[in-house]
This record gives structure tokens, C-alpha cells and sequence, in this order.
DNA sequence: CTAGGGGTAAAT
DNA sequence: ATTTACCCCTAG
């Protein structure tokens, strides 16, 4: 039967984190009860957030993770066995038994210079499109000027040109992004707009066992909260102290804007939640970094 | 309900 | 052929 596969989409992601950020690691179910996030969210299980936070967690971790190790090379190494249940004491050092297993947001703890070009290669399909989202020009823009935006509103690693020209050439073979004459444009299809039009929802109707879909009333489409976050995983404190200031006053802005104009209030309170979103996870990064919480992640600062 | 193990279709 | 990303199942 058909299970097609449902790929999560960067707002489900945006929103897994943020709720993840809020709430803290765990709480599922308080994260997809929240009126904030399951709009988004509507179509995944608790399970589903578990999994994607899972996949999420090794992938930003780059490879700590035992289980993924032992898994990934139990089939492509079986031949050599790691046997020290021999006499060897000796070799123990420091390799496995990690003392942390770090969620993604681990890397927030630590805005030293310490981790720099470490892991350079983050979502950039996000930062192209919100780079070719925020430049607003007609027809798409073109590869310098993408490269331009990126790099003056991050960090660039030295080869960051090729590796944004690889990933644009990817974009666009793969559909994400058209490229009309040397311009990239944001693809309209696929995306959102693919399960957003047509409510194929009926597709996977047949199991929904008990924690299935508890609101799917999906207004808020809209959010950037994986960018802010990802940006401000960088920051010192100080700056993300000030972006947590500026992401509170514009959600401010937002909301006060959606009272206002209530003919179109679907986009401007879609943009206000999800300002608002990371505002209040912002706020409470900020303010309890070391909770119980958040708890033991965070070692060294 | 959550954490972890495992299977498998899709992507490279 | 291998890796990736979802999904399901089961134990705690």
C-alpha cells in the first residue's frame, strides 16, 4: 500500500527545533500539543519528531554517535572485529565512551573560537534560499551576488565559492531552485506548495493509531526560525543577546502589525508566530542555558 | 509516552 | 553498492 514517504520540509524542521529550544529535548508531546508549533506539525506523530530530532542530532553531531558507527561499519567493515575483551587496558585513551552525547544545540554553548572551520558546511540550502529570498530581485539571483549576501551576513570558508556553486548546481538539477540564465530562482513546486495544495492527506489515512494528528489547522507555513537559530549558534553572547532584543521587538512589530491589518492576517500572524517563536526561544536560551532542562550537554564554554 | 533497534525505499 | 532519511515496532 502506498506510503509514499513524506520528506520533512525545512518549516517542520524550523519548528522542530524551536519547539525542541522551548520545551526542551524530549517533551514530544508537549511540543505537538503547543499551538505555536503543531500548525506545522499537524502531520507528524510524537514518534515522527523523536526520529527527525534524532536524524537531526547525529547529523549536526558529525559522527559521535556510537550506534551510527557501529551500524555504518558493521556493514561495510565486518571483517575486522574490534576485540578488547583481551588483555588490552592500554588502549582504552579516550576513544569511545563519550561523556556527552550533544543535541545540536551542544554547539550554542560554545561561540569560542575553538570550533571554528570544524564543521563550515551547515544548511546551506537554507541560507541560498533565504539569501535569494531576502536579496527580493526579479528573475531570480545569480551566484555572485548569492555568494555576496552569504558572506557578508556570515562567515565564509575559504572554498565557500565552490561549494556553493556545487550546491546550486544540486539545487537545481534536484528541482529546489530553477536557474534561468545565470539566475537562480526558488523553485514553486515541490516544496510546501506540494502537499499544501492538494490535501493528499487521505493518502496516509489508514494508520493513524492513537497519537496521530491532534489539530491540523495549518496557518503558519511561514518561518525562518532554523536560519535565526543556526545564525545565532555563532554568536557570542553578547550578540545573541542583542538578537534575542531585536527578535523580541520585532515580534512586537509583527503582532502589533497583524492586529492592525486583520484582512490578511494569515501571513502577517504566520510571520509574527514565528517571530515570536524564536524570540521566547531565544529568551529562554539565553537565560537558562544550564537548566535542568537543558541540562548536562554544555560542558565547556 | 519516550528511547532505542531495525527495516526499507529513495538518493548518491 | 552504499548511504541516507523515514517509518514502524517494542521495551521500559
Amino acid at each position: 500500500m502506498g506510503a509514499p514517504k513524506q520528506k520533512w520540509t525545512p518549516e517542520e524542521e524550523a519548528a522542530l527545533k524551536a519547539g525542541v529550544l522551548k520545551h526542551g529535548p524530549g517533551k514530544w508531546r508537549t511540543i505537538l500539543k503547543d499551538p505555536q508549533f503543531s500548525g506545522v506539525l499537524c502531520l507528524r506523530s510524537n514518534v515522527d519528531l523523536k526520529d527527525k530530532w534524532r536524524n537531526i542530532s547525529v547529523m549536526a553531531n558529525g559522527w559521535g554517535s556510537r550506534e551510527r558507527a557501529r551500524l555504518a561499519l558493521k556493514r561495510t567493515q565486518p571483517a575486522h572485529k574490534r576485540g578488547e575483551s583481551s588483555t588490552a587496558l592500554s588502549t582504552i585513551s579516550q576513544s569511545d565512551e563519550e561523556t556527552v552525547d550533544p543535541s545540536p544545540l551542544a554547539a550554542s554553548g560554545g561561540p569560542s573560537p575553538t570550533d571554528g572551520p570544524k564543521r563550515a558546511i551547515m544548511r546551506l540550502d537554507n541560507l541560498i534560499i533565504e539569501a535569494i529570498h531576502r536579496l527580493k530581485e526579479h528573475g531570480g539571483s545569480n551566484k555572485t551576488t548569492i555568494a555576496a549576501y552569504i558572506e557578508d551576513q556570515y562567515w565564509a570558508p575559504p572554498n565557500f565559492k565552490r561549494i556553493l556553486s556545487a550546491k546550486l548546481r544540486h539545487l537545481a538539477t534536484t528541482g529546489k531552485l530553477i536557474k534561468m540564465k545565470r539566475k537562480y530562482r526558488i523553485a514553486a513546486t515541490s516544496k510546501l506548495s506540494e502537499r499544501k495544495k492538494n490535501p493528499s492527506v487521505s493518502l496516509r489515512e489508514g494508520r493513524q493509531k492513537i497519537s496521530r494528528r491532534i489539530d491540523c489547522d495549518d496557518a503558519s507555513e511561514k518561518s525562518q526560525i532554523d536560519l535565526e537559530l543556526t545564525k545565532m549558534r555563532r554568536m557570542t553572547p553578547e550578540e545573541a543577546a542583542a538578537a534575542a532584543a531585536q527578535a523580541v521587538a520585532e515580534a512586537e512589530a509583527a503582532m502589533a502589525e497583524a492586529e492592525i491589518a486583520a484582512q490578511e492576517a494569515e501571513a502577517a500572524e504566520a510571520d509574527a508566530e514565528a517571530a515570536q517563536a524564536f524570540a521566547d526561544a531565544a529568551l529562554k536560551m539565553l537565560k537558562e542555558r544550564n537548566t535542568p532542562q537543558m541540562n548536562v550537554q554544555m560542558i565547556h564554554a
